[in-house]
DNA sequence: CAGACATGGTTTTTT
DNA sequence: ACCATGTCTG
């Protein structure tokens, strides 16, 4: 066991810039080099900072080479920043040469780095395909199929999240015991993973767990590997520890087993990925785990007013499982946190539209403000009120860039081209665009693939040869075989850009879309161009691929400010000078299924979200609760959040738009009373929404009751017939969006290009002819 | 093979 | 209510 003298006192030369910034816990974690440490950093304490500083410090003090380094973290986002911060600390001593670069990036892109080394350790060649759940969906389906299951009953979706946890927990097929195998098809979950390691291989593939499962196999069984890397990496940094899978602990485990000099960084309070194999207990036990371990805490906030801080703080301390921070800032008052409470959803949004007006007329930037939502589907209230006031925002999340379809198949082709063995990028085109191969001729290449035992595209070109196809369908083929090789001996010879485009054209695939004249095949082109034109900025084909499967993220910094609307999830790490937290309605936040399902492990989860959520807030936070909204097409009454009710009264501003409202829902909360318990004997149909529902019957108050109504009549509306008086051609005009022509009418629903804000899909009952 | 109809499932998201 | 997917039918 080696020994090395700490050195937490401050070296003897002039403080470097990187550190004179730094307070007292912050400089502690920097220098504190060797030996294993735990830094727990809250919400807006300068980890970034102080990581970054870490890094640069071991670099310029000669502790370690660059290339001695591992950091890893969670976010391509994540790593591109860090790295960005160290370049600019170090300036050009950091571009590499020969001192190499640190091993920086995420946990995926680090372990992909070390596989493609040692591939063939676990049955894989270096240029394996890393595939997507897209294509893992697919494969998994083939698999059910073939195993003789109904795949109603046991949907693909469901094997891959089993999958996907196993591998999160560091399980091989072999050891998935009789009870979580039992978790699918009675029990022969097993089986199917295994089957399903045998065809990724089989396609020279891997899907995202392997990438870390795969690597740890090797660095269990393969002493030389693992000692290679322990010797290699004398110091090893970690961003965002409580957001670590048991397969990525064992992994830094093995790695920091024999220096130790670990620095793991995080916040068991910001802890809000459990659903994705994500162990809190990972920092939690990192004392125990790494005896001797140095625990520095980082507690004072940078971002937040003490108002702020304050309910947040209070918010949390209402969990149980801490390990306790006390934040603490130096900055003035400020404002109180707004609590609001409003009539319903469309109301939440006009008002957050209204005071951001308002915050723009006061000279304040769109970009200041975010509006955090806790599921996705409830950004479509912002988005239609946003667009009928013509103020610019921005969503984050969604879907990606990469996911879209017409990116997945010129991605499925230019993966045949750079990797044959790739049967399901092969399956992906080899009928997209429509050449003529159905099910029938897909299915005889299959045969022949299986009866051989080799890949899609071989056996294709073998079905080629023999009389096993009719004409047609034998000539198509051939055609794609030949094009297939003839590209990839293109590739040779031709700038990687360029034989996309190319391919894309021959292929027909770009004629295809030219042919299809709805309103979205435009974009496809325009994302196809996009696509070509990003792989410029990649040396090689595979090197592309390989940034490809693992970077799935497009930002798109498109002109002026916006308002950014996105997840609390997705908020995680950023700040914002004006936060509104809309939504904070038991059943939405916390969860519904947080409630129905998890017990207090999951509320507290939600309660971390909430966490994370205020304290995304640097100057201004304001929180919504609507008393109606609509859920699955349902109108429903809710009650505020229990963490409305958490929040303490010294720090908040109370306000509701109903009348003698506000302090009635919120006073239930505060009083920690059961809010639920003069509903029991209600219409008793089960937890929720339902029961929320029985509370008062807020529909029926008086001088509210008009809108609703108003609302119910529109719904009912939707099953009319078609008006009469509009025609495709028609210029019609619309409250929210304008003037527009009509351009498709289905049942009372009209497809209307609008003037201002594109084509959209409205009811008819919202425009008169103009 | 395309287009009509039915079905199911809707938290969070990375890599 | 809405969307994506799967199945049936012409």
């Amino acid at each position: 066991m080696t020994h090395l003298v700490p050195t937490s006192a401050g070296p003897a030369f002039p403080e470097p810039a990187y550190i004179a910034g730094l307070n007292e816990p912050q400089r502690d974690a920097v220098l504190t080099t060797e030996g294993p440490v735990l830094v727990l950093a809250g919400a807006g304490t300068g980890k970034t900072a102080a990581l970054t500083a870490r890094l640069a410090h071991l670099i310029a003090t000669r502790k370690a080479w660059p290339s001695e380094i591992l950091a890893v973290t969670f976010t391509n986002k994540a790593a591109r920043e860090m790295r960005e911060r160290v370049g600019r600390i170090m300036g050009a001593g950091a571009e590499g040469g020969v001192e190499g670069l640190p091993w920086l990036g995420t946990f995926h892109s680090v372990a992909a780095k070390m596989l493609r080394r040692h591939a063939e350790l676990v049955g894989l060649q270096s240029n394996f395909t890393i595939l997507d759940t897209d294509d893992q969906l697919r494969l998994l389906k083939q698999l059910i199929v073939a195993a003789d299951l109904d795949e109603k009953r046991w949907p693909a979706r469901q094997l891959a999240g089993l999958i996907d946890r196993w591998k999160n927990r560091g399980w091989v097929p072999a050891d998935v015991d009789a009870g979580e195998s039992e978790a699918y098809a009675n029990g022969r979950g097993a089986e199917l993973y295994a089957a399903y390691q045998a065809r990724l291989k089989a396609v020279n593939a891997c899907d995202f767990g392997d990438l870390l499962l795969h690597m740890l196999v090797i660095l269990k069984t393969h002493r030389d590997v693992l000692e290679g890397y322990q010797q290699r990496f004398r110091y090893i940094m970690v961003d965002e520890y409580q957001d670590t899978n048991s397969s990525q602990y064992l992994w830094l485990r093995l790695l920091a087993q024999a220096r130790k000099n670990i620095c793991c960084v995080g916040d068991d309070d910001q802890s809000i990925y459990s659903w994705r194999g994500a162990e809190v207990a990972n920092i939690l036990r990192f004392e125990h785990d790494f005896p001797g371990a140095k625990t520095i805490r980082l507690e004072q906030n940078y971002r937040s007013t003490p108002h702020i801080l304050a309910a947040a703080s209070e918010v949390i301390a209402n969990n149980g499982q801490r390990l306790g921070k006390t934040l603490w800032t130096a900055l003035e008052a400020g404002e109180k946190i707004n609590v609001v409470g409003v009539w319903d959803g469309p109301e939440e949004a006009r008002r957050v539209g209204d005071e951001i007006d308002a915050h723009r007329r006061n000279g304040g930037s769109y970009d200041d403000v975010a509006i955090l939502v806790r599921a996705q589907h409830q950004t479509r209230e912002f988005e239609d009120r946003f667009i009928a006031i013509g103020l610019p925002y921005r969503i984050v999340g969604g879907f990606r860039f990469y996911e879209r379809a017409e990116i997945r198949d010129a991605l499925a082709y230019l993966r045949a081209v750079h990797q044959p063995a790739d049967d399901l990028a092969f399956e992906r085109i080899v009928n997209t665009p429509k050449r003529g191969l159905g099910d029938k001729a897909v299915a005889n290449i299959h045969l022949l693939a299986r009866a051989e035992g080799i890949p899609l595209m071989l056996a294709a070109a073998r079905l080629c040869d023999t009389d096993e196809l009719t004409g047609a369908a034998r000539k198509s083929l051939g055609r794609l075989v030949g094009d297939i090789a003839r590209w990839r001996d293109l590739s040779n010879s031709l700038a990687h850009p360029e034989l996309c485009r190319q391919i894309l054209d021959e292929s027909g695939y770009t004629a295809m879309l030219q042919a299809d004249r709805s309103t979205e095949s435009a974009g496809r082109l325009e994302n196809l161009t996009e696509l070509a034109r990003a792989m410029e900025e990649y040396e090689t084909l595979g090197a592309f691929l390989e940034h490809v499967s693992l970077v799935m993220d497009n930002e798109g910094n498109d002109g002026g400010a916006k308002v950014t609307i996105m997840t609390v999830h997705a908020a995680k790490g950023l700040e914002f000078d004006t936060v509104f937290l809309v939504g904070w309605e038991e059943g939405l936040f916390p969860s519904q299924r947080a409630l129905d399902e998890g017990g207090t492990k999951s509320l507290e989860e939600e309660r971390r979200l909430a966490y994370v959520a205020i304290t995304r807030a640097r100057r201004r936070c304001v929180i919504i609760h609507a008393a109606n909204r609509r859920i699955y097409g349902q109108w429903t009454s809710s009650i505020p959040s229990r963490f409305v009710g958490e929040l303490p009264d010294e720090h908040i501003e109370a306000e509701t738009t109903m009348s003698g409202g506000e302090s009635l829902w919120r006073a239930q909360w505060s009083e920690r009373a059961d809010p639920f318990a003069h509903l029991e004997r209600g219409t008793g149909r089960g937890p929720g929404w339902q029961r929320a529902a029985a509370l008062g019957e807020p529909a029926a108050r008086s001088g509210h009751g008009g809108r609703i109504l108003e609302v119910k009549a529109s719904a009912a509306s939707y099953a009319a017939k078609p008006r009469s008086d509009v025609a495709i051609g028609q210029r019609v005009f619309h409250t929210k969006f304008g003037y527009g022509t009509v351009e498709g009418i289905e049942g009372n629903k009209l497809a209307i290009a609008f003037e201002q804000s594109g084509t959209k899909h409205v009811l008819d009952s919202f425009v008169t002819p103009a």
